[in-house]
DNA sequence: TTGATACTGTAGCATTGACTTAAGTATTGA
DNA sequence: TCAATACTTAAGTCAATGCTACAGTATCAA
């Protein structure tokens, strides 16, 4: 880890990188389930499922409220927004210097060209 | 894991997972780079950047090339728009539940209000 | 040809991560 | 009240990760 205090964007990614977390927020897009609807299609114990969803939570990546016995899940939007944005950016600079590029090649061509 | 075959979209978010290796995405977005170049602002050993390396390009994020003794390296900008993608996806499906709601909310407001 | 540069590759090691099992605690429904 | 349900929490295990150190190899420049 580069830094100790980890950052939103860190947990996030981080969140993320797990197949079944990814699972469990495809699940959530179609809407709020519960730890044992999320549990359900996964192959490991609920226990695991309550430990992915921590981290998931502490990403910022789902929240939670629990009714009676039944936990309800929700996918938090914003924190997606986030991730979304970050390599949004990354794909901006990267067209920034693209096009600097070929702004470069355009402009010296006749010269270039022997 | 839950798949032992990691999928390509896998190996991307586990690569983008560390903080190390999205500095190096961040200093490739703004235009190719050698090993060297990528490794100085890191805090760590060149041998550890070029694990790193490996991973970005495993997951297809990154290319390299090399000449002579310098290996140069680009960020892979298809890779980078199939996570977006993903994250694009969830969204888009969160946001069609979220519509279904309001329409029956509005749809249904009449007859539920007391 | 010789020393510096720019990696490359492997071994080892401490930590983290993804589980399971097992033993709870509230809620609910009969 | 009592069993089933829906989690919750704590160990403990074992593999994967993120490093470092160290020993190369292949250029390049003088």
């Amino acid at each position: 880890m580069l830094q100790y205090q980890a950052q939103p964007l860190d947990l996030a990614f981080q969140a993320l990188s797990d197949p079944g977390r990814r699972a469990m927020v495809e699940r959530l897009s179609r809407g709020p389930a519960s730890v044992s609807e999320l549990a359900e299609p996964l192959p490991m114990t609920l226990s695991a499922v309550v430990q992915h969803l921590k981290i998931l939570e502490e990403a910022g990546l789902v929240s939670s409220r629990k009714t009676g016995r039944v936990r309800t899940c929700t996918l938090e939007i914003a924190a997606m927004t986030k991730v979304e944005s970050w390599i949004a950016e990354r794909k901006r600079f990267w067209n920034q210097q693209y096009d600097q590029l070929e702004t470069y090649l355009s402009e010296n061509s006749q010269e270039e060209s022997h």
